[in-house]
RNA sequence: GCCCACCUGGCGGAAUUGGUAGACGCGCUGGGUUUAGGUUCCAGUGGCUCAGGUCGUGGGGGUUCAAGUCCCCCGGUGGGCACCA
């Protein structure tokens, strides 16, 4: 082989990188009214470096993007950073640099990885959140928030650490309770905080979740989950005073099993109910005093553990049953969390499992008033049984099931005043404020006489203020800040104090995807005209890890901007694929728990720790720094090129699954780019033109030789197998291999085909690689003579006289096996297949001369004879 | 505990939705070319096998002319939610 025929990816790639920006190749068409498509990643924290995640993310949608794009339409596929967020101030803490230059910095240095890999994205587009061109909308949209009463303030526990003077996030919590930088023992502190009420949508989004057909599956069931709605009944239990008289207050619970009321032995608050400190009898007040500081001494997951041990004590008061009438007491326990339900829950413990373990802690009555279906009136027998069953004990409504009596029971409440049906959510408001610098400024002034008065549209943005000091400790920087925080009240112009807190990270990635729409506007967050045209997504692409809180959070905020009349759609992304994440060979030692980076293994066919020469065990696992099990794209990209990477990555595994790093498989997806590499030298040096092609027209079937039939066969096969592959449910797995198949197939028959026939082959191989492997594609397109750029070329159709055989192969089956083939016309009817099977030698040798007792015919497939 | 997904050769994975299981690739075996090696080309590659068959898609049962695919039971792996009343 000559040197000038070796591919050589480091060649081809740069230069046409930059010959298509320079071309604008991947601007977004002027939107002129024809079919878009808006193929979406979900866009990266600028950490610095590209990992193997990112890239395998961001090739699935490039491919989607160019094949859009040759199909016709006029396609958006923009790029972002989500760039505000704890690295970049941690960085400023530890290494005293200025979080926003951190920040941009990493930028461009990931941008010019994202870049070499060749993906079709609009540079003109790129937004950054943490650029106030783009946070001055996030602040404008909290405004509408704000102004719509779905954003307020109120007091809410947060952790604490004592010794950094922080609040920390949960996620900074180890599960000891302790903080990840100072290992102080963290606390719980009641601070007033912002919340968006995404609990008034919670219906909303739950109810359009089967809307989203384009959505996995299993994606939908975890936000249904974590919506998590129960439909009960709330039911009002009377306070009474020592001497039995009603005082006129009641307790509501809620509950979802209505039929065991006649069953309550108890009430129970959870010990922060805000009614536990008025109600304490003063004989009762030092233990329950004791008991609440108990448990706000316990860390999260002390009190939610399943199997801990469920506690209370009693407050003195007693509540009347309102369904039966009678009295009892009212307890504070930790198993009842205040900010689930109306933090009061009745005791049933036979029929609730927490129930009974508390009863019979403090010897408490356990009343049986469900038994199972068909069942007599039998012995109690231990435990609770939570299921449903039939009343018994329950005066009017003995005799119904428990799905009758809920209904009835909620019905009588509600006709008598102590109750009524109730929808409850598992779904909290969400909590956006962060005592943290490097967030988007929540735009609000503090005034001593008007209160909370939002920062007028016109002042925004309100500026995240640079160049500050960071200490890691105390409140937020901003708080220090005198000459920032202090401003005088747009309301009243009396001095007044910014608020310090900055938003959540998901605020500023819960509408990016709408700004790509009109990413320049300077008057508004986006043009409605704009974002209508374009949205919602066609196509999203991310991790599996945002499944819940970045996916809820995008169609929650779709919806209230929907009813402000910003935007004109109930939901966000009309499809999303969740890919796979990228697995790296790992090596661990058992004993120690150590692993060992790939390079200190000497044998990986048995492998042992070079040090203790122990078996390691080896498996695959999500690539991390700690387990030395990363492979770094831009060494893969140096030795192999961008496009065998991409090829590699999306024929490895489906998109979804998780794909296992195989140093041998990319070196063979490497291999099947240089076969091309010698198929398309091999064709050049034939003279073969494409330019030819069109002009020729196409060769009528009956001059074609067998050899350009099979060859024209494989090519539209391929045609009509990998458009399949790429609509709807993507398979880039298949669609390589598929692109495999055809290359092997001009490999037997390309050189005997003529001219017409080759070329066809040829034009069609390369506009089907061009969303894989572009670079290689356009050079192969530019050296056999095509014209344009490949990226410009319409996607083939499948051509149905192609794919016409004379015959083809039935199967014979006797009884359901299959005996043998047989070559028939291909275009013989029922009667003749079953008459040649018939006569086969196939039947002859397993009829025995008997006639079948039955012959099932499947044109073009089979014969089944039965006898 | 509740819910979801998945389970196919040595490995990653295919299988037009009930119709030839194992496409395509990795790995492996044998051979040719070149050679110092790699590259490259050809052939083979699920198990058993008396070479005709036979078994085979986590296990067991069922429906059907025909089951990886549909139904029932069981097991395993991964994930989500979880003291949510």
């Amino acid at each position: 082989m000559t040197e000038a025929s070796r591919y050589r990816p480091e060649l081809i790639e740069s230069r046409w990188q930059q010959a298509w920006a320079d071309q604008g190749l991947d601007r977004t068409p002027e939107n002129d009214g024809g079919k878009t498509f808006y193929a979406l990643s979900m866009f990266p924290y600028p950490s610095g470096n590209l990992h193997m995640g990112h890239v395998r993310n961001y090739v699935i949608t490039d491919v989607i993007a160019r094949s859009a794009r040759m199909r016709g339409h006029r396609v958006l596929h923009p790029m972002g950073w989500d760039a505000f967020g704890l690295p970049a101030e941690n960085a400023a803490i530890e290494r005293g640099v200025e979080p926003g230059d951190w920040t941009d910095r990493n930028i461009a240095a990931m941008r010019l990885q994202l870049q070499q890999l060749g993906l079709s994205i609009d540079w003109d587009r790129e937004l950054t959140t943490c650029h106030s061109d783009y946070y001055r909308w996030t602040q404008w949209l909290f405004l509408q928030f704000l102004e719509a009463g779905l954003a307020y303030r109120r007091e809410a526990t947060v952790n604490w650490d004592p010794v950094d003077q922080t609040v920390l996030a949960n996620e900074q919590v180890d599960g000891e309770g302790r903080s990840w930088r100072s290992g102080a023992l963290v606390e719980k502190r009641q601070l007033r905080q912002w919340f968006l009420k995404i609990t008034a949508y919670a219906d909303q989004l739950l109810d359009d979740l089967p809307k989203l057909a384009g959505w996995p599956e299993r994606v939908r069931t975890m936000q249904a989950n974590w919506i998590g709605r129960s439909s009960g009944t709330e039911l009002d239990f009377e306070l009474v005073d020592g001497q039995g008289q009603a005082s006129g207050e009641s307790i509501t619970v809620f509950t979802t099993r209505a039929d065991t009321v006649f069953g309550v032995s108890y009430v129970v608050l959870a010990p922060e109910h805000p009614l536990v400190k008025r109600l304490t009898t003063p004989d009762q007040a030092t233990a329950v005093e004791a008991f609440c500081d108990l448990v706000s001494r316990q860390s999260e997951q002390e009190r939610t553990a399943e199997d801990s041990p469920k506690r209370g004590v009693p407050i003195g008061a007693m509540v009347r049953n309102p369904a039966t009438g009678a009295l009892v007491p009212l307890w504070i326990a930790d198993y009842v969390l205040a900010e689930y339900g109306t933090g009061a829950v009745m005791g049933v413990p036979a029929h609730d499992q927490r129930d009974f373990l508390f009863a019979r802690r403090y010897e408490l009555p356990v009343r049986q008033v469900i038994i199972p279906e068909g069942s007599d009136e039998h012995a109690y027998a231990g435990g609770a049984w939570t299921e449903a069953g039939i009343l018994i004990h329950s005066g009017r409504f003995n005799g119904l099931s428990s799905a009758a009596a809920k209904k009835a029971i909620t019905a009588a409440a509600e006709a008598e005043g102590w109750g009524r049906g109730k929808v409850q959510y598992r779904l909290r408001d969400w909590l956006i404020s962060r005592q943290r610098y490097w967030g988007c400024p929540i735009p609000v002034i503090h005034c001593e006489s008007c209160g909370v008065v939002p920062v007028p549209a016109e002042q925004l943005p309100v500026e995240l203020p640079r160049q500050v000091a960071f200490s890691g400790k105390g409140a937020s920087p901003l708080a220090q800040l005198e000459e920032w925080v202090n401003v005088a009240c747009p309301c009243c112009g009396q001095p007044a104090r910014r608020e310090t807190d900055t938003m959540d990270t998901f605020m500023c990635s819960s509408w990016y995807y709408l700004r790509y729409s009109d990413p320049h506007n300077r008057s508004l967050p986006f043009e409605r005209s704009q974002v209508d045209r374009w949205l919602p997504v066609d196509q999203y692409v991310g991790g599996i890890e945002h499944a819940i809180l970045h996916l809820l959070y995008s169609r929650f905020f779709t919806k209230v901007l929907r009813d402000r009349g910003l935007l004109g759609f109930d939901e966000p992304f009309s499809r999303l694929l969740t890919q796979g994440m990228v697995q790296g060979i790992t090596y661990k030692n058992p004993h120690s728990g150590k692993y060992i980076a790939p390079g200190d293994v000497t044998d990986a066919t048995d492998p042992r720790d070079p040090k203790t020469a122990e078996v390691l065990e080896v498996f695959y696992e999500k690539m991390s720094k700690s387990k030395y099990n990363g492979v770094d794209p831009a060494s893969v990209i140096d030795r192999y090129g961008a496009d065998t990477a991409r090829m590699f990555i999306l024929f490895k595994a489906p998109p979804e699954k998780d794909l296992e790093w195989d140093d041998a498989d990319v070196e063979g997806q490497f291999r099947f780019l240089q076969r091309l590499w010698r198929l398309v030298e091999a064709a050049a040096n034939r003279d073969l033109r494409l330019e030819a092609t069109a002009a020729a027209g196409p060769t009528p079937f009956s001059d074609l030789s067998p050899a350009e039939r099979e060859l024209r066969r494989a090519v539209h096969t391929a045609i009509s197998a990998i458009s399949d592959d790429l609509s709807g449910d993507y398979q880039f797995n298949t669609a390589v291999s598929e692109l495999m198949k055809l290359s092997n197939a001009m490999g037997e028959h390309l050189e005997a085909a003529s001219p017409a026939v080759a070329n066809e082959a040829l034009a069609t191989l390369l506009t089907l690689l061009a969303p894989f492997a572009p670079h290689l594609a356009e050079e192969f397109w530019q050296k056999l003579g095509g014209s344009g750029s490949i990226h410009r070329q319409h996607w083939p159709v499948a051509d149905p006289t192609a794919l016409v055989r004379d015959t083809i192969p039935l199967v014979i089956q006797i009884k359901g096996k299959v005996r043998g083939n047989l070559e028939v016309p291909a275009d013989a009817d029922k009667a003749t297949l079953e008459k040649l099977a018939l006569e086969s030698e196939v039947a002859a040798r397993w009829l025995e001369g008997k006639a079948p007792s039955r012959v099932i015919v499947v044109p073009g497939k089979l014969v089944n004879l039965v006898p």
